[in-house]
DNA sequence: TAGCCTCTAGACAACGTTGTCAACTGCGGG
DNA sequence: CCCGCAGTTGACAACGTTGTCTAGAGGCTA
């Protein structure tokens, strides 16, 4: 009983066809196609003798040829930098699910933060004609999917605007948020506040800097050259920068970490540091209410990011050709206790 | 300028096909066909011209044409159980490398730990005929692939075994790392050590149950079922389970969480609770050394595990007819504090 | 110069599916 | 008894690409 499936073995690596199903039902190709689409107009009987054939076969259909005929695919695809990082799971998972809700299959990779393999896999997911792309880009020119956006490919940006062409774009409320971060530390007496942040090329780390700035200058505060470091989130250059705001003569007395894996770093080198210093984080991270102190943090919501996009994608998909819209997510200032030490 | 794409727009939602490239490049259907696929035999000055053309229109290759004609799609599938759990964002990430090492795409899906939209994913990846497989189980009978392996798609497991069916698979040494961890903490001097564990339907929970046991009795303890706890992973009830084992008349000294998400709800009972508690964790994870005491883990190596499921997976689609193998990856104990307070 | 070989190029079928349309059945009404 | 109609069913073309095969141009050798 056990060698059903390897006893009778058709050629290893064919597959049976409609034409295979239909001949063993002794019925006709279109007739198989029906009963397998569900279409009206095929009797019970036919029905029976064709599902027979396809289980005895283990015929599945082929979505390649259905999506050459059709030219939909029934898929979306989605770029974004890092699988691995925690703020893009959520993300992914929301657009999954409302695509799921919608009967499409999500595809989805990681640009790996690098412009050239953004674009390698947008056009790759195109070329598979997925019916629409949610980009969280790495690069910033993005005209490389003109073509593509004319040819009926709905595109939406999340998380950082696309550069140079026009598109629906998500965005979480950066300088807001980081306002909010700052004026909240100074709000607790603090005067000299340092800030760590990603590349300027990105333009989250842009947004809250310039958040940053606004809130520092709306309070009557300078800020020193010294308190601004911008670069790679490696944890070398945060940890250098960090003991660099804290040893000054002038230490600054509290900071605010541009980004999630910043915010890790820079608790680290807290928790090596004589004095209490006050930290307020972007990004909120699973574990931060469990640190001593717990983390105040400006959360994101990855996740309305995520369904957001995928909602204005199916929006394009089904037909809207609205002028392309730009949406802000807020953010939220969750108080754990890092970023209420007293100035 | 700016009205090239816009200005002569054709149709809507249509897109150039090589026909049309070859008919305003001057040239026949498959020496379009050529250029594309940088294939020889073209001049350069043909090529130039054709080359030209395709740009002008903003032709892309349609894949699922190729795909039909060649019978390869060069993509594979992975179905896991939630994107957004860390554990799978590195696993995801090194089979995503392996794919693109080899050239092909990956198309991944979340089962949310439902084994019906288990069988749904992996047969609609199947029916886009991905070239291959990588399976994380949420069911426990794959019978409904055979079909599909028959018909030359190869498949994977990782993480659980397949059910019902004989195929590749690549496991953590659940049972050693359990193991190592309880004769761990017996090392440090416990001897009622409870264990909070996953549903027993999942493999890697018995397996890691089954560890427990063998180290406990190797150490001549008995086991009371009271220190014994095995369900969802829902916060409320590892808290309860947690609550009743610390709080019984002979409390547990020691606690041995089964994987992650337990863990973390453990660190929070821990918390509140006035007697310090040893506890060694399941998997590691991010911030484990930030918190006080730090969690002493045995850790799994996820980024392996894909890279290793990954590799077996490619070498069957080379044609390697092998028998399917079982491969096991090591655990490592990681000592941090919480697992090496005394009993 | 005839004969042969190489190089470039295109015509054509095929991949497996679905949309269109026509053919056939059986039935009820005139 | 004939007509029309609804309900089933299948023949056939088309989707856009690639593999195969053949034609023609041009160069080389004997």
């Amino acid at each position: 009983m056990t060698d059903t499936a390897r006893g009778n073995s058709r050629r290893y690596g064919t597959r049976p066809t409609m034409k295979d199903v239909a001949a063993r039902a002794g019925v006709g190709l279109k007739t198989v196609s029906r009963v397998v689409n569900g279409e009206p107009g095929v009797t019970p009987d036919t029905e029976r003798r064709v599902q027979e054939a396809i289980t005895a076969l283990g015929f599945r259909r082929n979505d390649s040829a259905r999506t050459l005929r059709k030219g939909r695919t029934a898929s979306i695809g989605l770029v974004l930098e890092d699988l691995a990082d925690p703020f893009y799971g959520p993300l992914s998972r929301a657009v999954e699910e409302v695509a799921r809700s919608h009967g499409a299959l999500l595809i989805n990779g990681s640009s790996a933060e690098d412009p050239a393999r953004e674009q390698e896999l947008a056009l790759a997911l195109c070329a598979r004609r997925v019916d629409g792309l949610v980009v969280i880009p790495a690069g910033d020119d993005h005209r490389y999917l003109e073509p593509e956006i004319a040819a009926g490919i709905a595109t939406v940006f999340v998380d950082r605007p696309p550069g140079r062409i026009d598109a629906d774009v998500v965005l979480s409320d950066n300088f807001g948020g980081a306002q909010d971060a700052v004026a909240h530390l100074i709000a607790n007496g603090h005067r000299r506040i340092g800030f760590i942040g990603d590349q300027p090329r990105i333009h989250t780390a842009r947004e809250r800097l310039r958040g940053y700035r606004t809130a520092m200058a709306a309070a009557g505060l300078s800020v020193a050259d010294a308190w601004v470091s911008l670069g790679t989130t490696e944890p070398e250059r945060v940890r250098a920068a960090a003991a660099a705001m804290l040893d000054a003569p002038e230490p600054v007395t509290a900071l605010f970490a541009g980004n999630n894996r910043v915010t890790v770093t820079v608790v680290r080198v807290l928790g090596e540091h004589p004095r209490p210093v006050a930290l307020v984080g972007f990004d909120d991270f699973e574990l931060a209410d469990l640190v001593r102190p717990a983390i105040t943090v400006v959360a994101q919501d990855a996740a309305r990011l995520g369904r957001t996009a995928a909602g204005l994608l199916f929006r394009r998909l089904e037909g809207t050709d609205e002028a392309p819209r730009r949406v802000e997510i807020p953010t939220r200032l969750i108080a754990r206790g890092s970023g209420e030490i007293r100035g």
